[in-house]
DNA sequence: CTTGTTGCAAAGGATTTGCACGGCT
DNA sequence: AGCCGTGCAAATCCTTTGCAACAAG
C-alpha cells in the first residue's frame, strides 16, 4: 500500500499544484499526531515546528488533505471541525462518552452490512456514512 | 399522548418560565413545517405571521425547544444547526442522497440494537446517537 | 419590586477570502 | 512573464450575549 504522504503528493501533482514545504510540515504533523485534532491544534502544532506557517494555510491545506483522500472532516458536535486520518486506516464510527469527552473508535460489520441494506431498500447506493454513538463510559458511571 | 406543545408549557411551567406570544408562534411554525429548518428558515416564516420577532428570540426559543424534548438539533454537514421534530416521532437516522439532496428519514431496529450491543462492549451505556448515510438514489442514479 | 423576556446591536468563534508579495518554471 | 502559494488582515457566516426597555405576578 502507498504511504499517505505519497497518495497526496500524486494528488498534488495530479492537480497542477504544488509540494511547498507548509504543506509537508502540515501534512507531516497530521500523520503523526494520533485521534481527531482540530485545525487550531493542528496549527499550534505546526508553529512548534516553523511558527512563520499562518493559520489560513493550515486551513487550505487541510481542505487539499481531504480532496486528496488522506484524510476526513469530521463533527463532535460542538462547532469546530476536526481532521481524522482516513487512508490507511479502516472505516470506523465514534463511540462518545458525554461525561469526560472519551472518544472510542469503533466498528460492527454486522451494523456496516445492515446499513446497506437499509439503503438499498430505499433504493440507494450507499458511498458513505457517519454514525456517532454518544453515552457514558464505565469510569464515568462510576463502575469499580 | 401529549400534544408537543403542552409538553413544551409544561416544561415552561416546570421550569419557572413564560410563555409568551413569541414563544408560541415559534413553537406553531416549527411544529406546521415539515423538513429539517434551519434557524434562519424559521426566522423567515416566523416573521410572515410577526415581523416584530428578532432573530435572537428564534435561537433562544429553539433552544427551549430541545430541552423540552419536542425538537432535536441536527447537522447534515454544512455549517448550519436544523432542527426537527423530535417528541411524537420515534427516533430514526437519516439516508441523504448526494446528488439531489433528497433526504429520507429511516430506521431499523436491528441496527439500533446492535449499537446498544456495541456500545455495551466497550463499556458505553448509550443515551443516544446520529446516523447519517450518504448516497445516490435510485432517481439520481437515471433508473427507470 | 422582582424576575424573566425581548429586539437590537455588538460581540464571538470558526472559517474563508482579497491581496500584494515571493518563488519556481 | 505566468502561476501557484503564502501570510496577513479583513471579511463572512452562524450563533451568542449585553443591555435597556418591558411585561406579568
Amino acid at each position: 500500500m502507498k504511504e499517505p504522504a505519497q497518495v497526496f503528493t500524486e494528488y498534488i501533482a495530479k492537480n497542477g499544484l504544488k509540494v511547498t514545504p507548509q504543506r509537508l510540515r502540515i501534512v507531516e504533523v497530521f500523520l503523526r499526531e494520533d485521534g481527531h485534532l482540530t485545525t487550531e491544534e493542528l496549527y499550534e502544532r505546526v508553529k512548534k515546528v516553523d511558527n512563520t506557517v499562518g493559520q489560513a494555510t493550515v486551513y487550505r491545506t487541510m481542505k487539499l488533505l481531504c480532496d486528496s483522500g488522506i484524510a476526513k472532516e469530521v463533527h463532535f458536535g460542538d462547532g469546530v471541525a476536526r481532521y481524522e486520518k482516513k487512508y490507511g486506516s479502516e472505516h470506523h464510527d465514534h463511540l462518545i462518552c458525554e461525561a469526560c469527552g472519551k472518544n472510542l473508535e469503533v466498528i460492527d460489520e454486522q451494523i456496516e452490512l445492515l446499513q446497506e441494506q437499509l439503503a438499498a431498500r430505499h433504493g440507494f447506493v450507499l458511498t458513505s456514512h457517519r454514525m456517532y454513538l454518544y453515552g457514558v463510559c464505565d469510569d464515568c458511571r462510576g463502575k469499580k
